[in-house]
DNA sequence: TCCAACATGTAAACGGTTACATGATTAC
DNA sequence: GTAATCATGTAACCGTTTACATGTTGGA
């Protein structure tokens, strides 16, 4: 993945891996980023493979710089990958786990943590939605925007801005029924709870788990 | 994490691995899964750590089974966990890397991209919304319901339907957009195109990466 | 007798993170 | 001289995936 994340911005014009490594630091959408550690090795990987090929260059400021160029093979590998069929369904989150295993804390913690992600995503999105104002104004809306190179990363900022946009409804609404829930459980402390026995399945296990 | 993934399902009852292994394969929502070459090591590591604990159970159906609980360092470990800072802006996505490389492809491509994806996105949605509905009938909704653990888990599902239908709209608007570029694609055939030279930075490499 | 479900693993490869390590050039 | 930026790596570790491997019990 990493290696058709590296082809594709090399295939736009030869970089160096400092090149790479500066890229990968400062992107904001593109969320390919990687460490240093990983790309030179990479790099040579790829250079093993035939995908891209190198020459060392010498810098005007500062040691030599080894520049990468996609190769034949690797135009191909890149062009193949792309109409490979996609699975993008199963995404791993933190933030579920820990949603998923809100019972297990006092609700004030679940509450703090509520808080915590809306303000990273608050400040995240803030972030998209000016790059994304900023790049549409230089060069006009995807749909007319001149070089189809900006058409992808206005759609990719578009999708993180809006599913960020959703996710902080969805954190409103998670902070809503916690809080209601305190609400209640503080109304009915003392009365006797109306706690029913769990079901349980022929191993005498509790059903649930979807 | 995928430790505390297994911890935080121990913790409500202890489990074998092969049980693990099918909460791992049948979960919807819950993008924790595992690998049962996986699961075994990560037991006996969490064993070596002093956070859970195994006996041997005959079972009436099949082999004997390990079954694992969790000791009371693994219940402060996962509760340390629980409270613990979480950065959750970070999500690496196969199908914006795509979308970041789309001018790569022929449009027809990323039209058949955005398509397969939208009825995966679809299916999946609709398959999230049975089972919300489901729990939710039968447990009532994550305000009112006398067990905690399913607030968890609807909470859980309305966020992935959420985000869902946020990704569906998004599909959507850049279906449009890539339409519309190329019916005007088409419309301009022939006459002189309009590109301009793209700008350069000190380098005299093009400046653009957000 | 054979299949499905039960039950547990090993080995190799790949992917990603953290920490450590080196050295050149330029601007102050 | 010294700090910042340029430039490239190594080693150890942990996490994840894929493929392979083994054996039991109960029912058709």
């Amino acid at each position: 993945m990493l290696g058709f994340s590296i082809m594709q911005l090399i295939e736009r014009m030869p970089l160096s891996g400092y090149d790479l490594k500066k890229r990968f630091a400062t992107s904001l959408v593109y969320g390919w980023y990687a460490h240093d550690s990983q790309i030179y090795p990479q790099l040579r990987q790829l250079e093993d493979h035939g995908y891209v090929e190198s020459h060392l260059e010498s810098s005007s400021a500062g040691p030599d710089r080894r520049v990468y160029a996609l190769t034949e093979q690797g135009a191909a590998a890149l062009r193949s990958w792309l109409q490979s069929p996609i699975d993008d369904t199963r995404q791993k989150s933190e933030l579920m786990l820990r949603v998923w295993s809100s019972d297990l804390m006092p609700p004030e913690t679940f509450l703090g943590l509520l808080a915590d992600v809306t303000r990273q995503t608050q400040e995240h999105a803030a972030r998209l939605t000016a790059l994304h104002k900023q790049i549409r104004t230089r060069y006009g809306p995807p749909e007319v925007s001149w070089d189809p190179k900006h058409v992808g990363v206005l759609l990719c900022l578009e999708h993180d801005i809006q599913l960020a946009q959703a996710k902080l409804a969805w954190l409103a609404r998670a902070t809503e029924v916690v809080e209601m829930r305190v609400a209640r459980a503080s109304a009915e402390q003392g009365r006797q709870g109306n706690v029913a026995e769990p079901a349980l399945d022929r191993d005498g296990r509790e059903e649930l788990w979807p």
